[in-house]
DNA sequence: TTCAAGACTGCAAACAGTTGCACTAAACCT
DNA sequence: AGGTTTAGTGCAACTGTTTGCAGTCTTGAA
């Protein structure tokens, strides 16, 4: 029914062990014995089985990608990079979501275990220790996590976050709101913690919060009563929430309060008023993963970070 | 180093088969052996190798999802919810994006073959003859388009397509623009057959374009010029694109022109203004895809779809 | 002419599981 | 008590490929 090794091999007239090698090693078999058995190979419809394959040399030609919440659009451009990158060094990509559950990127980095060459894990929640436990079981690229051990992709997101309040800061506002993310995430810390080296701006933190629309809208109201006239939100749809939420407490942005995003995602754009927000390279980031992986290279990289001005900040009146 | 079947037969005094049917026939093994084998494997950390089992079984708990172009954002609820459904009945979900090259598809669904137990392809570019000769190679099933010999799941778009018109309709329209989809489109000729049947509306049809926001930007000029006081467009994508590119010419929505999408994307609901659109069941899509994968059942499937009303539509002036 | 070195190719043993068949011992039936 | 079923386990062949080793045949050099 599937056509094997054997079939090309009794076909051709030559040894199964022949066959292989055309495929696996072709310098070392003869040239016309090469043609013979890949055109045989190709009127038979012979595609070698990667299964079996990776039974003896141990390499699947698979990779493992974990992130969060496939339908959060800061990651389908991740993805999408991620994809086009093993595709042309042909690996094929397993994608799993999380849920925003911890305890999922375990299970899934153990499912995967045996059937990928490597995993990477986008903005995991675990703690290291766990993922640490993980990194024996498998190779593991993470990105946006300051990890030893483990090859690491960071988008520089603390640069990001000061450029925004920098910016906040030149507009004239002087207090500012901080609204999180969820806890558990190294890049909500990373935000902060660069955040508040900005002078002269008195930053209030607000959260943890869900990183979702929803998430921003709950936060509206502590961020009116924090009595701030500027905002920075973890992501671009908490901000998005957040101004609709403003919005239904009768305050207009930027009129009223300035708000930044972070992300720089399609809906930010699209968004009235356009949103001020942070870019993040989740395509560089997602392309450079897979390479790390692929090559088996341990390094940490940081990605650039840049601020893109729109309309959703104005200075204070 | 990695522990094998074998490992766990001789720490448990029992033979490999033993072994391996208290994993996949846990029913044919004593429990007290059972319990003993299963306590030694979690002691020695044992996985079973997939790769392995599936050489034998011929079924590697893998499921393939082709889908064109991942940062659409059409597409990500339909894989968060593929992949819900394969994780729970312990499958794993390689995704890959064809980046609308029809070409594409057939040559991952190749390249998939061996390696997964069946694909879900979603809103394929080939033409059917293409799929059928795919079709051959491996279990399918096709969301958005109607093919014989597949299982098949669709979305009712043309009653989507109709209610939207109708509902111009009755705002008073009588001239609407069909702003199409790219070539090749099942759902785009849907739409259009659909459209086409709503009486006492002049339909234009403006197409093919690009099934993004810069397809719809570019095609604002021909809405214009076509002189009509409605647009339905392929997507939520190309009717927000439409909306701005209607703005720089000097209309704005709705008050000159309704404009109506399709899909229901996050975007389409933060867009101002809010975008009034038909609704598509993509994560049930998704979910169903694959169950009818896993299950064997070659089925016809068409889900609902309904219309959205928001604020991007009202009656001509 | 002889020998060594290459270039090809075949042989067979892995890789980590599954599964039909045979066997033993206990349980059941009459 | 004798025969039959049944539960549980072992044996060994098989899945499709890779790969170290060994063998054959050329070719080139001395």
């Amino acid at each position: 029914m599937t056509v094997t090794i054997r079939d090309v091999a009794r076909a051709s007239g030559v040894h199964v062990s022949t066959v292989s090698r055309t495929f696996s090693a072709p310098h070392m078999v003869n040239a016309a014995t090469r043609t013979r058995v890949l055109t045989v190979a190709e009127e038979l419809g012979y595609r070698p089985n990667r299964a079996a394959r990776a039974l003896t040399t141990g390499r699947t030609h698979n990779l493992g990608l974990i992130v969060a919440d496939i339908a959060n659009p800061f990651f389908p451009p991740l993805i999408k990079a991620a994809h086009a990158a093993a595709r042309q060094r042909d690996y094929h990509l397993f994608v799993a979501d999380t849920d925003e559950e911890p305890a999922a990127e375990e299970e899934l980095v153990q499912a995967f275990s045996k059937q990928v060459d490597g995993v990477v894990l986008c903005s995991p929640r675990s703690s290291n220790k766990a993922l640490e436990r993980l990194a024996e079981r498998v190779p593991f690229v993470v990105i946006n996590r300051r990890l030893r051990g483990a090859a690491t992709v960071l988008m520089d997101v603390g640069h990001g976050a000061r450029l925004a309040v920098e910016h906040l800061a030149g507009l004239g506002h002087r207090r500012v709101a901080l609204v999180a993310g969820p806890a558990g995430s190294w890049t909500s810390a990373e935000i902060r913690a660069a955040a508040e080296q900005v002078p002269d701006v008195e930053l209030t933190v607000i959260g943890p919060n869900a990183p979702t629309e929803r998430g921003g809208f709950a936060a509206a109201g502590r961020v009116r009563d924090a009595g701030v006239t500027g905002a920075l939100a973890y992501n671009d749809l908490v901000a998005i929430g957040l101004i609709e939420g403003l919005g239904d407490l009768g305050l207009t942005v930027p009129a009223d309060v300035s708000v930044v995003g972070i992300d720089d995602i399609v809906s930010g754009r699209l968004n009235r008023p356009k949103l001020t927000t942070v870019a993040m390279p989740t395509a560089a980031a997602g392309r450079l993963a897979v390479d790390l992986l692929i090559q088996e290279v341990s390094a940490t990289t940081s990605l650039e970070t840049r601020l893109v001005v729109r309309d959703s900040t104005a200075p204070p009146r």
